[in-house]
DNA sequence: CGATGTCATTGACGGCCGTCAAGAACCGTC
DNA sequence: GACGGTTCTTGACGGCCGTCAATGACATCG
């Protein structure tokens, strides 16, 4: 349709490019976001951005996965959420223009795509379908904390973390002789502080789960045997 | 600055006026607020829209409690959050153009202004300030989640229930003789929903706060004595 | 006024969770 | 391979929570 079709598009090269809220970008604004668009390889525990930090800009997880942690005064942080390739983050700090409230960081080797702060203003004035799918991301958002919400209210821990386990092991695991098996991307204290207990009680949930059978866990080793079940409860 | 500036804007007699999303919209697009623009008066546990049933608009709280609530598919509810005056609800639906996933309910004597979801496009268009309004209010929502997610992880149930009793107090309290009280405006099950936990266990981290003196509480009527401290916990 | 249904409290009981503390397993580095 | 630090597990214990069940309080309606 325009004479910068031939424009080869950032995200074209992920898997979820139709998904990127970058994909409705074209034009004179696909040109800007090819020239100031910056891929950023993590390592396993790099720190993306920090708890106070001024918004840089923001980042779409193409790689990996991102553990978005909420500091409390007293040094103590919470692990809120996990973020999967295809999912932005830093979109909360950037949308209210105010420093980081989380902090982000790389829980295996990772690789996010970073668009600038000051590129974004001007890439949404031109392609202004990017503001809608921003706020789709944000009802994304609402949505998953809803679902945490009534999940806490009505689902045991061992349940939920039942449930938990599933989908890292969709997500991590390969299939084996016994069944699917995965090393687990978290420490026990994270997985603690999704469900919102202590790593302790955590232990003795995974303890649990092993003696009914419906896990094998070991150290850091998952295995489901007979995967067939789809459902996680 | 323009011949419609006399014109009067329909959040002019709220207190929150400012803070309005609707308070950016001037000339051609006031004119149609005002036209489009609906007070709705609500009777106590009346319903404003269900679970399933299409966005009509977004509504904002000028007047009295709004309950949300998420239906689980076996007809079960969990209460997920309150609206009080100058909030807005039913934007998720509408921002995401789908049904409701909540259902809204007075739970005092309330009022609150709809605009109609077609009137709404029309208005963005002229006053694109509003889309900004609106994901600012996204961006509260998600921080109540996070708030809400390390709160459950670091706080015990007596702490949280004391802390929302406090809010509560400050919002539908007066003073009296002995300090300040309140009629409670939630049944059991509500205040139970908002902290994850069942209604029996409720009564009793009731009875807990009342025999440690933290609150008097006696049926649906809460005092407390010398509201000295400001501080919730 | 009595009937009815909802809301709220209380008791008993088993089991789960939080805390403290000690020890085991795992990891990196040297 | 030894070391030190972190992570993880386990035990003991008190207390809180979920469940079931029964009772009491309250409002509404006929």
């Amino acid at each position: 349709m325009r004479d910068h079709s031939n424009l080869q598009h950032p995200c074209g090269s992920c898997a979820f490019h139709d998904q990127s809220i970058w994909q409705p970008v074209s034009g004179d604004a696909l040109t800007m976001l090819n020239r100031r668009f910056e891929r950023v390889p993590l390592t396993s525990g790099q720190i993306l951005f920090e708890h106070g930090e001024d918004n840089a800009g923001i980042y779409c997880v193409s790689k990996g996965m991102i553990g978005l942690r909420s500091y409390l005064g007293d040094g103590r942080s919470t692990l809120l959420r996990l973020a999967y390739p295809g999912e932005i983050i830093g979109f909360r700090s950037f949308m209210a223009a105010q420093p980081h409230h989380t902090e982000a960081q790389a829980l295996v080797p990772s690789r996010v795509c970073m668009v600038p702060r000051h590129s974004i203003r001007q890439i949404m004035d031109r392609s202004p379908e990017v503001i809608f799918r921003l706020a789709d991301r944000c009802i994304k958002e609402i949505d998953r904390s809803h679902a945490h919400i009534v999940a806490t209210a009505n689902h045991s821990n061992t349940d939920r973390l039942a449930g938990l386990l599933q989908r890292l092991m969709q997500i991590h695991g390969q299939d084996c002789d016994e069944g699917r098996q995965m090393r687990l991307p978290l420490t026990r204290i994270d997985l603690a502080d999704l469900l919102g207990i202590r790593p302790e009680t955590l232990s003795r949930v995974l303890a649990r789960l092993t003696s009914e059978g419906r896990f094998h866990i070991s150290g850091r080793t998952v295995l489901i045997r007979n995967p067939g079940s789809a459902a996680a409860r």
